[in-house]
DNA sequence: TTAAGTGCAAAGGCTTTGCAGCATA
DNA sequence: TATGCTGCAAAGCCTTTGCACTTAA
């Protein structure tokens, strides 16, 4: 067990720099999503010589490196998060914002009906979801009794 | 001009401009997808004098109206479609970048599903799969031979 | 040491917006 | 006729890029 001898590099071929590595560990702190602005932001935080222009490079090439994934929601901006799998299930509410990563066993009979029907080879899977949670679904409903 | 009677308004509470039953009909013909610059120069193509300024606000009030819908796809561009229905299954190949729409029935079952499951109210359901369609998928292998 | 990364600032796309004129209802 | 849409051009975002300096390996 390598303690800390030498923290591998997961950016093989590439300097690990003091700039990657702080955006690498933000983005694995990170639970649900970050755009690059966000990323920025928490960046400055602990180095405020970071550049925005560092922060896009460095996403595009984590992205290429396959670290972290591309995401786009409906209206809400773009986000990145690390890549664990590329298969993805998202849910988002329109009232609050709030984006949920589920699991849902359907998902992949689904992928897999899909492979076999349209011989295609599928290398990314996102299944995103919209509507409203319990909690805005049932303030929405209480606001109906006042307005109507 | 108005042969017809008086074409029921898509758009009701605004009026129907020239340039804005142009966009429709050009969406309506519209097979799969556009962007707004794509739909911008089909629209040039028959009213010359028409803005790209117009052809944004007439498709964010579409969008609102629910005329149409916004969609992000990876790495391609956004689009827009004329909504049928708040359900869309698209299959994107990274070789050719064909988008195609497809219907899968599992998809039904795995959204009832997460709206029991989570009792999140539905009101969008977008599946993404990428990867590589049955052509491409050939054409690699082909080429995989002649370089490995 | 040297190829590669970084910060800065400017440039590039796409989208929105202010304004004066024009068209729809 | 009056509200509201349109074209034009400018301004606003977000992202990328050129350049000189700095840094990881």
């Amino acid at each position: 067990m390598s303690r800390n001898r030498k923290q591998e590099n997961p950016i093989k071929g590439h300097p690990l720099t003091n700039q990657r590595r702080l955006l690498l560990e933000l983005l694995r702190d990170t639970e649900g999503h970050v755009d690059a602005k966000g990323l920025y932001r928490r960046a400055s935080a602990r180095d405020e010589s970071i550049s925005q222009a560092t922060v896009y490079r460095t996403l595009n090439l984590f992205k290429e490196l396959g670290l972290v994934d591309e995401m786009r929601f409906g209206r809400i901006r773009c986000y990145y998060e690390v890549k664990q799998s590329p298969e993805h299930q998202h849910l988002v509410c329109k009232g609050c914002g709030k984006v949920m990563e589920i699991q849902n066993p359907h998902f992949q009979k689904l992928v897999n009906s899909v492979r076999q029907e349209h011989g295609f080879r599928v290398t990314k899977a996102e299944l995103y979801l919209e509507g409203y949670c319990p909690e805005c679904e049932d303030k929405e409903k209480k606001s109906d009794l006042h307005t109507g």
